[in-house]
DNA sequence: TCGAAACCAGAACGCTCGTTACGGTACAGC
DNA sequence: GCTGTACCGTAACGAGCGTTCTGGTTTCGA
């Protein structure tokens, strides 16, 4: 968090203004004009530091990936007992929506998908990336509440929480995260009552 | 379901090809050739009928629309009981899917929504009326299951329907229908035990 | 102080795409 | 047979956009 008034260098003001314009108005609605401009930043320096469009994409879509693997983290590390620690990541979503001062309309990673889907390797495999490490962490906090069916609980978090992100697409309902939330959590109790 | 050798006539063809076409490849990444070329029509005829190449797709939304609506509704007679009804929305899905014989990446509507956010309202509003079949369908079949908390199931049910949807896009996990019923059932018994 | 690297504004290019225009053909109803 | 309607293939237009080019200015370490 930066607070001098020192202007960011342009290729860090690059990336903070496609994470804001890009993912709020449209990837393909928003022409490389008004990340320029939202920037104020050349043409010339986009195209050196970065070398296309899709390629300043990608790096805005990893650099999102790391900020929200690193606000889960924490959410992670202050949860109190299992059933925190799997529920986690819909506190850690709903921080990371209050944190950011500009709106996304609802999941870059799978906006990306949608609207590229003819896009370079480096684009899907954000998603890809997004999706592995929400697999791999469910599985790894359903274990000690679901034993030997925990992939059945993780698969069923996973899509609790996707629904939750579809949900802001959606308009509705108005609390999603505490909605995914309760699925999750009955979920999880329904797995550990047997 | 027509079987003649009779070609349909241009404007049908039209509609059948921008379902096919557009909610594979996407919508803004298919050309409006190409959605000639699959009909077989000229452009000219593309335009007498439809006026521009949104209003065709906000016509295919609608077509689309319906018809889910009536493969939804065969599966909801088809239902024994009230359990049967609140899931039968997963057994649609899957039966509309299988009867489909062109792929869709997710779920049209949805991405419509990403793909076009700042389309025409006539665009926008077939999210908004699948949205809203969903929720009042779902509250009402929630009803006799959970009684004065019928909106928290259904709103419950809905998210595990979009999760689902959002899975076909991770393609991950590879059954989600089958998660997505779980989640909703564990929800329903939760709600219907206190 | 010098020189290189970073950056700027703006014009220009080339391509794609939605849309329209043009001239011609098949065919239905009177 | 005539006429109108629906449709065809193709060419052309115009706008938007990603990208590159030009020439000049600032920044900053040696």
């Amino acid at each position: 968090m930066v607070t001098t008034g020192q202007r960011l260098p342009a290729r860090a003001r690059l990336l903070k203004a496609a994470d804001q314009v890009l993912f709020d108005h449209g990837i393909r609605a928003t022409p490389v004009d008004a990340l320029l401009q939202q920037a104020e930043v050349s043409a010339a320096t986009l195209y050196t530091h970065f070398g296309s469009k899709d390629a300043l994409v990608a790096e805005a879509l990893r650099v999102r990936l790391a900020d929200w693997q690193g606000v889960w983290d924490q959410h992670i590390v202050a949860a109190g007992d299992d059933m925190g620690r799997l529920l986690a990541v819909f506190d850690a979503l709903a921080s990371y929506r209050r944190d950011q001062n500009h709106p996304s309309r609802w999941c870059a990673f799978l906006a990306a998908a949608t609207e590229l889907p003819a896009a370079a390797d480096e684009i899907s495999a954000v998603l890809a990336a997004d999706t592995e490490l929400l697999a791999t962490r469910l599985l790894h906090f359903s274990r000690p509440l679901a034993g030997a069916r925990a992939q059945d609980l993780a698969d069923e978090v996973l899509l609790a929480y996707s629904g939750t992100l579809t949900a802001f697409l959606r308009g509705y309902p108005h609390s999603p995260i505490d909605v995914g939330r309760r699925l999750a959590r009955s979920a999880a109790q329904e797995h550990s009552r047997s």
